[in-house]
DNA sequence: AGAATTAAGTCAATATGACTGACATAAATT
DNA sequence: AATTTATGTCAGTCATATTGACTTAATTCT
């Protein structure tokens, strides 16, 4: 198998689009700035993915699965309908998937104490133990990216990722995420 | 509209799942190290990649559209074959997508010159216009990321992205990428 | 020159994860 | 009592991806 393959990919031929234009074609005037970290991101994030990815196939399951798992697993008694605030999906998309991993044994519903209308979610055992799994798979890449970088870097990082996020967004993620160091300037 | 609304997401009730087990819920023993780090990719990505999502609908085209303008407006003249291996896609998947772009006038197959087998791709005018657009949205978000970051963040951010990818991977990406910057330590 | 390989494209069938819009039920709130 | 909220469901659709088989043309290998 030819695993990854792209070795020609820097054609010889320069020639972008048709040049018809008065430009000259690299000439680094206003244009392009962090295309290479548009480029790692794309590839950071579908190895990141990846991990889980591979592990839930074998449980017939795919991303969609493990993010309701992970967010469930992250806030037990959480209700559907923040779920389905924090996922951004319509209850017909969480429906499916949710209903499978119920059906599995993964995710169990408790009829809120409250207010009865609400179904709350909790992992149960193997769901949790799923979750830690997955998570550890997910946590061992985050070691293995900051090895080597200067004190302070995961901090950076952790900044970094919030600012990538909607202004508006933003606190309501940091709620959510609860992070155990500052964040907070 | 209610946006967003997690507003409880987190509940009250702290019972993870059945306490069948003989385990303290919440005794930070070996588990949980950067499940933020975790959650701030998956929404940093999400609104990453949203910018390009929203520009695009209004043609009609997704996600997978945008990669393929992407890689093909930054390696002019790259081999389907090569395409397929950055991408990690079929070739059927391309195939659909390629055809539209070209029908939209966005991509143009040439014939390769020493090896006629070849339709090497190209951005046409309009693609090329079209890319730097969407890379733009990007460079911003990415730009506004690293405000008020202290120097040098940028590299570290490329580093953790970076070791953030496969090993298997990275010499082939790096040299994809070609970075503007070191990285090559 | 003939065989094997490579580049690209195509066909059919399928799966996953998402969507819209309408509707239903029960419970809580006003 | 009327309205709103929380959840679930139905039917239909779409975008992106998959597998496996097969074709055509061109290049390379022996």
């Amino acid at each position: 198998m030819t695993d990854i393959n792209f070795k020609s990919a820097i054609s010889t031929n320069t020639a972008r689009h048709e040049p018809a234009e008065g430009k000259p074609p690299e000439a680094g005037d206003e244009s392009p700035l962090f295309y290479d970290l548009i480029e790692l991101l794309f590839f950071a994030y579908r190895d990141f993915t990846g991990d889980p990815d591979d592990a839930l196939a074998r449980f017939e399951f795919g991303r969609a699965h493990h993010r309701v798992l992970h967010f469930v697993d992250r806030n037990p008694g959480i209700m559907v309908t923040d779920l389905l605030g924090i996922l951004r999906i319509t209850k017909q998309s969480l429906g499916r998937v949710l209903k499978q991993l119920v059906d599995a044994g993964i995710i169990e519903q408790r009829e809120g104490h409250h207010d009865r209308r609400q179904r709350l979610l909790y992992t149960t055992e193997r769901g949790h133990a799923l979750a830690e799994d997955l998570t550890r798979l997910q946590q061992t890449r985050l070691e293995r990216a900051l090895i080597g970088l200067p004190d302070g870097s995961d901090e950076i990082v952790r900044r970094f990722l919030l600012q990538m996020i909607d202004p508006d967004s933003r606190s309501d993620i940091l709620k959510l995420v609860r992070s155990p160091f500052s964040l907070k300037d």
